[in-house]
Formats: C-alpha cells, sequence, structure tokens
DNA sequence: CTCAATCCGGAGGATCTCATCCGTTTAAAG
DNA sequence: CTTTAAACGGATGAGATCCTCCGGATTGAG
C-alpha cells in the first residue's frame, strides 16, 4: 500500500526511462485531499459523497479520482495510514511507559488524542483485507502482546486481557461523537474504570 | 411515539363515527416490516436501501412508506423501540440484581443478548431528538443512577462512574460486528474488566 | 526558454435511490 | 353476501451520486 496513487505512473517504465517524480502539484492535492477525506468522514460518515471531499478540499472531482481509483480505494488508504499511527502509538508507549499499565494507559490516550486523524473500520465501511493492513493489524498486537506480558510477569495486569480488547476499547474511545458535549468526560471516566479494571487485585 | 402509523386513520372521527380498528393485515406487515428492518440496518448499516427493506419483509415498496413516512422516521421507530427494551432491562436489572455490581452485570449482558433486536443511535445515524424517546433515555439514566448510588453507598462501586458510562459501554458491546468471529470472547473479557474496574477497591 | 509528460477540472452518461400516486385487492362490518 | 374503507403493490419521475473522459493548464527537465 504506497501513496494512493492509481494509474498514470508506471508507463515509462516499459521504456526503460526512469519515470519522473510525481509532480509538486499532485503531492500537495493528495495531501489536502486526505485531510478533507479524514474530516468528512468523521462528519457524515463513510458515505459521504465524493464531491463534497473533493469540494472541501478545493479541488475538482476528476483530481479525487485520480488519486483514488474509487471510495473503497479512498477508504482503504485511510485506514492503513491510520494503523500505521496506532502502530506508532504503541511502540511509543511501549518504550515510554513506565509500568504495562502506564503504556497501555498512553496508547489508549494516543488514539482519543488523534480521534480527529484516525479513521479506524467502523460497523458500516468495509471490512479490513488488504495484505499490507492486516500486517500492520498484526504487528500492533503482537506490540501490545508484550506490552501486556510484562504487565503479567509482574503481577499487576489480570490474566484475561487480550490485544484485541485494548484496541477495541480504544477505538470505541476514539469514535467521533460530534453530537455530545459531555463524551470527552464519559471518555475519560471509561477510561480510567477500565484501566482499574486491568489491575489484577 | 405510537405504532409507526402515518395518516391514514384519524380521518372519520371528525364525522363522529368510531374510527375502525387498524386490519389485521396491516399490523401483520407493520411487525414482519420492522423485523425486516432491523435486520437490514444490522447488516449493511443505517442507509439501506428502502427497496431493500421491503422486498426483505415480502411486501411492495408503496406499504414500507404507508408505514414510515421516510427513512428517519423508520429509524426513528426503531430506535424508540430500543429504548423501551433497554428500559425495560433496567428495571428487570434493578429488581434483580443482588449488588449494585450484579445489577449493572444484567443490565449490560441483556443488551449483548439482544443485540440483533436493538438499533441504538450510532456515528452515522440520525442524533435522538424525538421528546417521547428522549423521555425514556432519561428514565434510564435515572434507573441506572439509583442502582450505582446502591452501590456506592455500600462502598462496591467507585465515585467517578456515571450512567452515562454504563450506557455507552453497554451501547459498545451491543454493536453489530458481524465480520469477526472473536468478538463474542472479546465482549467477555471486556466486561469482565470493566466490572472489575468498577470496584472501589 | 521550450516542450513533453503530467496533472487538473468539471461536464455528462449511467446508475441508484427516494418517495409518490393511483388502480387493484382485501378485510371485516352489517 | 354486499359494501366500503383500508391497505396493497409497484411503475415512475425527480433528484442524487458515481466515475469517466478529454481538452486545456502546469510543472520541471534539458
Amino acid at each position: 500500500m504506497g501513496t494512493g496513487y492509481s494509474v498514470d505512473v508506471r508507463m515509462a517504465i516499459s521504456k526503460g526511462r526512469r519515470p519522473r517524480e510525481r509532480r509538486s502539484d499532485a503531492a500537495r492535492n493528495h495531501e489536502v485531499l486526505v485531510r478533507a477525506a479524514t474530516a468528512a468522514v468523521h462528519r457524515e460518515g463513510t458515505h459521504v459523497a465524493m464531491a463534497t471531499i473533493a469540494a472541501d478540499a478545493g479541488v475538482g472531482i476528476g483530481t479525487l479520482y485520480r488519486h483514488f481509483r474509487n471510495r473503497e480505494d479512498l477508504l482503504r488508504f485511510l485506514t492503513h495510514r491510520s494503523f500505521e499511527q496506532v502502530l506508532a502509538n504503541v511502540h511509543a508507549a511501549e518504550n515510554d511507559g513506565t509500568t504495562a499499565s502506564d503504556a497501555l494507559r498512553r496508547f489508549i490516550e494516543a488514539a482519543i488524542t488523534q480521534r480527529n486523524e484516525l479513521v479506524l473500520p467502523l460497523h458500516g465501511g468495509p471490512p479490513v483485507t488488504a495484505p499490507a493492513t492486516l500486517a500492520l493489524r498484526g504487528q500492533i498486537h503482537r506490540a501490545l502482546q508484550r506490552i501486556i506480558e510484562r504487565g503479567r510477569a509482574d503481577g499487576s495486569i489480570r490474566h484475561d486481557v487480550s490485544p484485541r480488547d485494548v484496541v477495541a476499547f480504544g477505538a470505541m474511545l476514539a469514535q467521533p461523537r460530534q453530537a455530545d458535549p459531555e463524551w470527552d468526560a464519559t471518555c475519560r471516566r471509561l477510561l480510567g474504570t477500565y484501566l482499574n479494571g486491568l489491575k489484577a487485585c
């Protein structure tokens, strides 16, 4: 899963000539489109009209479709990118967390903080099937597993905790909830209770 | 919020004659439509085509629109009905639960069990605005508040727990997740951890 | 500067979806 | 059985959305 590019390039290679670099305006538009798409999906859901995304990004609809073959392609790209971010988060948490429990707290808090940049697979969106993205998911799970085992070893984390739980819980708290002013406070309480519940006591 | 009926009836009353009872075929179709709609929303999300719902129910599209003015009306009805069910659940839990914590466990487990019959407001669906439905939500919150306070009184439940938390957590576990065979197990572990976390210890 | 490769914009055809309308069928009262 | 209000079905027009296509603008190598 590369840049989100669809076709154009990779034509000249057969002729032996090195393909040109991606033009700067294309790179700029790609970035702008990704940002607009993320915001639009958060605002209106995965069925947001493609024309809306293009308009929000300030480009023509044709440009959107040159960068992403269709809606599914776009959503896949956003999901993959989010998984990369989540993987970075779990690595950061693994290194910086003082205890296993603290690492998990950092991991989940990062997801909450980045809520607006993450497009995670929710009910309604297409399921994750891209091999590259599944591989990322595997890495995330393994890293979380290491953290959990550290906690088990020192007796600070109960036994029936799985990386899936942590990911599901984090994804839940990271869901966009535009229409609830109290959601932030609810998030904090839920996280506190969950972390309290992780203890083996 | 009554039966989901739109217009037809209430015409003859002005003439003094008692309006006929709802015809049996209408009642039957209403029930079938609600069931089909619930299943379709779980399967394809809140944007499922109205024609699909009618076809699944084995009735014409016209019949669907006679029972529900439009999609929003249908979703409102499903949500309201689900809230009624949830309110029944909280009352049952309040009466049957041996302890506050046990009552909360029963409440959440009921939502999980009834997953397929519940259509709760998720991100993407329209926000809940119907006064009757908001009233139900209020009743649900108050009943949960009573349970929580019982737990606080005997020191079995920590202080930063709010009815909103419990509802949000329960709604999360009740979300339809067709594409994850391990979701049930994950649910159980998450619930166990959360309940463990509710303790004041 | 020149020029070709690359990228852009947005009109437009195909398709899908909503919700209505009205001729036909059916339940049930008398 | 007759009658009539109620309910049914599905064709259909309006409108939304998807994605393609190609003439024209832009970038950047030479």
